[in-house]
DNA sequence: GTCTATAATAGGATAGAC
DNA sequence: GTCTATCCTATTATAGAC
């Protein structure tokens, strides 16, 4: 096999949406061979720390895609409005309206969190950071856009909780709204 | 061997620890035999559904929990403001402020999810629903009301997803705070 | 790089004595 | 009701051929 069938990122993009719909726990490796169409010894090939390097990996490739989907827009020069509204569509879109979970909190909650602990502490930090600083362009005093942009993603974890506990998806699609409306609302 | 044994509550208020602290699927047997003081097949005696049955009937016994400090102290005759306050204290001390993880995420969360769908989805409402009687109470419109109790079930479980993940239960603190001030305020 | 085969262990669950 | 002993399967991980 010259070609690979599937890219390194193809891989790491299977193995994050298993991570997602099982969880990190309840995603075996039989799970995760079937997920990407690799063996198990192909899997170890890839990664030879086993699952905890397989999450490592998966998690570097979502600070990727983070930066990609949702901190590249919050640097176009378009209005702060414009921006938060392109930053929670991409949310909108990764979270499939609520349907899908999130990986960070998927790994906060497994056995083998505290092989996570710091780039897990650093995404949810970069997340918080990138809404401050738009928060801040818009005008709003340094602590109130911390404070803001905290909320922003302690509200995007907790409707995504609501919404597979509940059965209800439309917690999600509220919560996104309400935060469009207010985020940059002036005090 | 004839000391005083666990009573069922205090069995079920220990299996409730453990899957708060490990989750469902991390808390193996042999974690919920030590954390228990009951050998496998003494939990079996209890419990014949296995870990399953276990989660269902902790999960019954959380309902009970949540009645008493929750939504007892709702029905008092303080005003709304001191009823949430007692509200929000409550959840501060079950969740050692932001310590500890929320039963109902972590069943949500796991492999096993199916089994417990509607009673996660009662809970879940019944949450809601007292806090959005008190809202009411308060004065706020039906609606309102309604969209304010959502979004502090939200921002709680929200909150200890980024506590844990960020390592920073001030978070949570902070959330509890905030809720405390805003709930019940006019629009 | 991928496969088949297999080891080694942990997990859930049961039988039967007391 | 609780224990010891055991069973069966799933799970993680490795060896070695191609």
């Amino acid at each position: 096999m010259p070609a690979p069938l599937l890219t390194k990122e193809e891989v790491l993009d299977r193995l994050m949406q298993s991570f997602r719909e099982k969880g990190y726990d309840g995603a075996s490796l039989a799970e995760l061979s079937a997920a990407t169409g690799l063996g198990k010894s192909s899997l170890y090939h890839h990664f030879p720390g086993g699952k905890v390097d397989m999450a490592a990996q998966v998690l570097d490739r979502l600070e990727a895609i983070l930066e990609a989907a949702l901190f590249e827009p919050l640097r176009s020069d378009r209005s702060p409005a414009a921006k938060l509204a392109a930053m929670l569509d991409a949310v909108a879109s990764f979270y499939e309206d609520g349907r899908l979970a999130c990986l960070l909190e998927r790994l906060t909650a497994s056995v083998d969190r505290k092989n996570f602990r710091r780039p897990l502490a650093r995404a949810f930090e970069k997340w918080i950071g990138a809404v401050e600083e738009l928060a801040r362009e818009a005008g709003l005093p340094p602590a109130l856009a911390r404070a803001r942009a905290e909320d922003l993603v302690v509200r995007v974890e907790g409707a995504l909780v609501v919404a597979a506990g509940s059965g209800d998806t439309k917690v999600f699609t509220r919560t996104l709204a309400a935060l469009r409306a207010s985020l940059l609302a002036r005090p």
